[in-house]
RNA sequence: GCCGCGGUGGUGAAAUUGGCAUACACGCAUGCCUUAGGAGCAUGUCUCGCAAGAGGUGUGGGUUCGACUCCCACCCGCGGCACCA
């Protein structure tokens, strides 16, 4: 029989005009909702990355999988449509950003339908609609209003050849990436957001959410909570006091100097005369330091005395009180007491400036490097002789109760630094009015205005603040004159609560209803990439705690399930760049050889979290895997199928499923090659029943091709719509027994399930081919693993 | 330095309550078909050995009837953080 060839230009585009109206998630249902998310992306002029192709996919055969399974599943696709390549391009061009947005959204859209993705389209949402970030801007007001938005002087990453602000992610090896001039740092009033005021609870929430483990170690460290004891020590000669904190209080009898950070506004002010001139050249120097230089791994400790001294409280003695940069400034109050014996970085200080170390952990004083263990006290006074342990509890106290101390907790996580001096992003509805100061813009949206000119102000401003008509306003309470902030808000914003937008996205009274988040949220499951863990996933946890304090939604979690997968490099195991030249078009591979094809194998290619290289060659496998299916499926004519198919087929419904579940989309890809591999030798075995299921089982995985089959093999309704197939745990009769000596597999044979051992043994021995072996051995011991193994040791 | 993940054929990799190591795919080789093959099909493809057989999952040790899998020490690679007191 010849049959027609498999030819995906001819059917995907077809199909894909069919299923607009298949995807839609609908609000309130009697099925079981299910919400699967996958990040939205910044529509970049270069298109859809390979990368996006491969979570898209591997998502949408979860989506479609949960649909057939009589799931009510909302998976929507929208865009983070704010930022910098924008702007810069609109430098370059003067075409405005909304316009060059409209374009690359208009072709990412394009070529995500032609992927046969199933988004819901009537949900997409894009944060650069005034219609959206206007519940961003509300967000920001309510933060506001309860002080967890605050302005603050902060150093900035400063580019003096481009004369604008930069953003961490603008740095790259202490450059500015546009124009490569060293960074320096500025002061600036800066928007910040007090995500530390949630710290603890952006931890201990951890345990109610599944995330990889990895994910929520990364977050747990990246917060950096510790336990400590502060210490008061007060200044000689006067009533101020220098706060240090430390998690090794029971080494304080150990402190031989106060080393405090070059920005500590101590620094300054209590240098003796005769060290004025000393301690100011060496602050300088410290400032123009950029963070990047200033936390070089090689670099070597400097510092300068203050010419003060301090008094620890516990022994009363007089330390002297240093300035070093490799104190923080803003962890632990920017001061540390300096414990020579027992802290290496302190002990390569005090070598370097000849400051006293004197033990106080039994341990024994090492001439090269400090002892850090936890151990015996000594030379503590009456503290002498506890351990570690005891002395940080009994010291801590004994500090209580003199005042001159106490428990303290400090973290690593800083407060998020909110403004950027942009112009493509949100601006900040904030009103300064000369008589009331800070004021709500409530009359939202604040739109972004247009401007002629997208070039940074040079005063480290916005491009805003040149815009005299829109930053002149009256203030909304008193009407006195006022001016608008031209600052504007980070990516992050508008990417921090969008997942709560696709549950009502065309609402103009509130971000969403109250119904529709009920019902909707918390998000099921949440895939991105490992890169965001650390920013993007930790704002949006505690936004969304924000909006749960606020009772704006029900849950204190927005994502129940977090997984992440891996990126695709080039063929040359490169990251994919135009400027390497090595980027892969996702449009040539599916104009070339299908859609279902690039699906197939991006979720084929390997473990779905690990990063992974192109391979030209292996696309190609996926492609003959599509074609060998539509042969068989569409010549196999047989009427029932033989039960060892049937009993095949069953198991690669259970793995398919499972694998589904756990992310294991290449070994589920794997089983079904095996599965036509097997078939392929039994056609005739292999019966039109089978074939169905198969197309059904494969729908999700690649959808035209499937809705292709299943139309050919005489269906009407949409393969997609069909109830996902159903297997069931098979009793087999017979099973493959495998008999070892001495662990070394030597035979196999069919017995009949549920055999008793007694037998299996007698079974075992009689075989002749073991006889042979054992003949003139002395069985020692006989293990019999039901099912799978007898092991004879000799 | 700290935290996390990993190391298995020529390549991407599979296999976990400890039980057949290398599934699936790429590449390669040989053959068939073909005017042709950069298409398709068939067979082979961890190492040594003609074979029977033996060895083999980064290195060294351990537990076990049995270890890719568990334990200890080490080496290497990747990712994150990095003077956080």
């Amino acid at each position: 029989m010849s049959i027609t060839r498999y030819n995906p230009q001819k059917i995907e585009g077809k199909w894909q005009k069919t299923w607009t109206n298949l995807y839609k998630a609908k609000d309130f249902s009697k099925k079981p909702k299910f919400y699967i998310l996958v990040e939205f992306p910044y529509p970049s002029g270069e298109g859809l990355h390979v990368g996006h192709c491969r979570s898209f996919s591997a998502f949408d055969a979860v989506a479609r999988a949960k649909r057939m399974q009589g799931f009510n599943v909302l998976y929507p696709m929208g865009w983070d449509a704010f930022g910098l390549p924008a702007e810069n391009y609109a430098i370059k061009t003067g075409i405005h950003p909304s316009i060059t947005v409209k374009e690359n959204i208009a072709n990412f859209k394009r070529q995500m339908k032609g992927l046969g993705l199933s988004f819901d389209w009537d949900r997409e949402i894009n944060t650069t609609d005034p219609k959206y970030y206007k519940w961003t801007q509300w967000i920001f007001l309510q933060l506001f209003k309860k002080g967890l938005a605050y302005k603050k002087k902060m150093p900035i990453n400063w580019c003096p050849s481009c004369k604008i602000g930069l953003a961490n992610e603008e740095v790259v090896d202490g450059k500015c990436e546009r124009c490569g001039a060293p960074a320096e740092q500025r002061e600036k009033e800066q928007w910040m957001m007090a995500i530390t005021k949630y710290a603890d609870r952006l931890i201990d929430d951890l345990s109610r959410v599944d995330y990889l483990e990895k994910i929520k170690t990364q977050q747990i460290n990246w917060i950096g909570k510790s336990i400590g004891t502060e210490v008061d020590f007060k200044l000689e000669n006067s009533d101020r006091k220098i706060v240090v904190f430390t998690t090794r209080v029971d080494t304080v009898f150990g402190v031989t100097a106060i080393v405090i950070s070059p920005e500590n506004f101590f620094a300054g002010e209590i240098v003796a005369k005769d060290k004025k001139i000393a301690v100011q050249e060496y602050v300088k120097n410290a400032k123009v330091k950029t963070e990047f230089e200033r936390t070089k791994i090689e670099k070597e400790k400097t510092g300068v005395f203050t010419g003060s001294y301090c008094i620890n409280p516990l022994n009363n003695e007089k330390v002297p009180v240093w300035i070093g940069d490799y104190v923080v400034a803003s962890y632990g109050g920017g001061a540390v007491m300096m414990v020579p014996a027992h802290d290496q970085r302190d002990y390569e200080f005090a070598k370097k400036y000849g400051l006293e170390i004197k033990e106080v952990i039994e341990g024994g004083l090492n001439k090269e490097k400090a002892y850090t263990e936890c151990g015996k006290l000594i030379n503590s006074s009456h503290f002498s002789g506890l351990s570690s342990e005891e002395a940080i509890k009994k010291i801590t106290q004994w500090l209580k109760e003199n005042n001159a101390g106490r428990e303290r907790i400090q973290y690593k996580l800083r407060d998020w630094v909110f403004s950027r001096q942009h112009y493509w992003g949100e601006p900040i509805p904030i009103i300064h009015c000369e008589k009331c100061g800070m004021v709500a813009d409530e009359n939202l949206p604040v739109k972004l205005p247009f401007v002629k000119n997208y070039q940074p102000s040079g005063t480290g401003e916005s491009p805003l603040s040149a815009m005299s008509s829109w930053v002149n306003v009256k203030c909304p309470s008193c009407k006195s004159k006022a001016k608008r902030e031209t600052d504007t808000m980070p990516n992050w914003a508008g990417s921090s609560w969008y997942f709560l937008r696709y549950a009502d996205t065309k609402n103009d009274k509130a971000l969403a209803s109250k119904e529709k988040l009920k019902y909707w949220l918390p998000v099921d499951w949440y895939n991105g990439g490992m890169e965001h863990t650390t920013l993007h996933l930790l704002y949006s946890r505690f936004w969304h705690k924000f909006l749960y304090d606020i009772k704006a939604v029900a849950d204190p979690e927005p994502y129940s399930k977090r997984t992440s997968h891996g990126i695709v490099l080039a063929q040359d195991g490169r990251k994919m760049s135009k400027s390497w030249g090595n980027v892969v078009n996702p449009d040539i591979i599916v104009k070339e050889l299908g859609a279902d094809t690039l699906r197939i194998y991006e979720m084929f290619m390997g473990p779905f979290d690990q990063a992974i290289a192109w391979d030209g060659q292996g696309v190609k496998g996926a492609r003959r895997f599509l074609d060998r299916f539509w042969n068989l499926a569409l010549s196999s004519n047989a009427v029932k199928s033989s039960l060892e198919i049937k009993h095949a087929f069953n198991k690669l419904a259970k793995k398919v499923t499972e694998d589904l579940e756990a992310t294991k989309f290449n070994t589920a890809i794997a089983s079904f090659m095996e599965f036509i591999n097997l078939v392929s030798g039994k056609q005739n075995e292999t019966g039109k029943d089978v074939i169905k299921q198969l197309t059904v089982l494969l729908a999700p995985f690649a959808p035209h091709i499937a809705e292709e089959i299943w139309h050919k093999l005489g269906n009407k309704r949409s393969v997609h719509l069909q109830a996902w197939p159903k297997y069931h745990s098979v009793q087999e009769e017979k099973l493959d027994l495998i008999i070892q000596i001495n662990s070394k597999v030597r035979d196999r044979i069919e017995i009949q399930a549920g055999m008793a051992d007694e037998k299996i043994k007698e079974v075992a021995l009689s075989q002749e081919k073991i006889k042979e072996i054992l003949k003139d051995k002395e069985i020692k011991k006989i293990i019999i693993v039901k099912g799978r193994l007898i092991n004879i040791v000799v």
